[in-house]
DNA sequence: AAATCGGGGTT
DNA sequence: AACCCAGATTT
């Protein structure tokens, strides 16, 4: 294949327009067509999808998306939801901070853009948790405008396609795979287009075992044509990560509830209501004497729980106690509070957590 | 156990 | 511009 034109980055050459048709060719038989967020293909619905699909798969966002938009199927319902029910809906999902940025970018929208999302790209990218893909991606779905998308899965294609070297999160590879993303725009049929691009990527062009033999691009590939294909995209240089440790107390009352706390608005799981945490044992102890009544040797260590994020790694020691008793009145603070089990479900909970809660346990 | 994913924040 | 942060899932 001949070097493409560089300085035509941004339109289609005739050296390009076959990739986009085959594309689409292939997307009309292999592509997802029943996607929840396409019927009906509305503004919002895309955005929400495109929000939730950022750090999450499909098979794992289709029950939040279908949840979510049962319980708040407009944005002017976004926009006047308790920021509490919107973390609910969102718990479990991870990445919390795209709910909070998401519902503070239904009430701006509110306030400047009459209750709508606004179909500029410019527009779009200022409002919190949108940025030049995303935006992209909802304009060329919801309204089939002409903006290139470079989400995980374009990048692993177009760096094997055109055997680009180097992490794509370094910006300087970046900016190649834009330039070679913009130049392979079709004419027309872009909502069609964007939704090929992630279905290839995520059903074909896979990070492990591609089925090259099955792809409509394999002609054209660079990868493929030489034997490279395992080795790109490249990835990520690794880091070593810290283990850390910490304890959490599991407190129950003298009715079976629990006593959990509210997360500050920033840092890990911002927002999420979780166990009362500290950094050991000794620091447990006193934190539980201070704020409650009881023996705490009585407290029962449960097996260890082990959490992984992606800068440090987390060993959750919990320790259980029961029939306690605070020494001030808890409805006071709207951050510390006895909840029933039958609340847990509404409450944003980190998945860990959650999940040491529901283990069943001896009376 | 390690890699992954897009945007926002900080330096 | 170049890191650093956030977390559940997949491999």
């Amino acid at each position: 294949m001949n070097a493409p034109a560089l300085a035509a980055a941004g339109t289609a050459t005739p050296a390009d327009a076959g990739y986009a048709e085959r594309l689409l060719r292939w997307f009309d038989i292999n592509g997802r067509h029943d996607l929840p967020w396409q019927h009906p293909r509305t503004p919002y619905r895309v955005w929400l999808s495109e929000i939730m699909l950022q750090q999450t798969q499909v098979k794992t966002a289709i029950p939040y998306f279908e949840r979510f938009v049962a319980a708040l199927p407009t944005l002017p319902a976004l926009a006047a939801a308790p920021g509490d029910d919107v973390m609910a809906l969102w718990s479990g999902l991870g990445y919390y901070a795209r709910a909070r940025n998401l519902q503070a970018a239904a009430r701006r929208c509110m306030e400047q853009h009459g209750g709508e999302l606004p179909r500029d790209i410019d527009a779009l990218t200022a409002l919190p948790g949108i940025g030049r893909s995303t935006a992209a991606a909802i304009l060329s779905q919801a309204w089939g405008d002409r903006h290139a998308i470079l989400d995980g899965n374009v990048k692993r294609v177009l760096a094997r396609y055109h055997g680009i070297d180097g992490y794509p999160g370094q910006p300087a590879v970046e900016k190649q795979l834009w330039q070679r993303a913009e130049s392979h725009l079709p004419s027309a049929r872009m909502a069609d287009y964007t939704q090929a691009q992630m279905d290839l990527g995520a059903t074909l062009c896979t990070r492990a075992d591609p089925a090259c033999v099955l792809c409509p691009l394999q002609d054209d590939c660079v990868a493929r044509r030489e034997g490279r294909v395992a080795e790109l995209p490249t990835p990520k240089p690794g880091k070593p990560v810290p283990q850390k440790h910490a304890c959490v107390l599991w407190l129950e009352n003298a009715d079976g509830e629990v006593l959990m706390l509210r997360r500050p608005p920033t840092g890990i799981w911002a927002s999420l209501w979780t166990l009362p945490q500290a950094d050991d044992a000794s620091a447990s102890r006193a934190w539980f004497e201070h704020e409650a009544r009881g023996d705490f040797s009585r407290a029962k260590a449960l097996p260890p729980i082990d959490h992984a994020f992606s800068h440090y790694k987390l060993r959750l020691q919990p320790l259980r106690l029961r029939d306690v008793a605070l020494h001030g009145r808890v409805g006071d603070n709207a951050d510390l509070r006895w909840v029933a089990r039958g609340e847990f479900a509404s409450l944003g909970m980190p998945a860990p957590i959650r999940k040491l809660l529901e283990t069943k346990l001896e009376p």
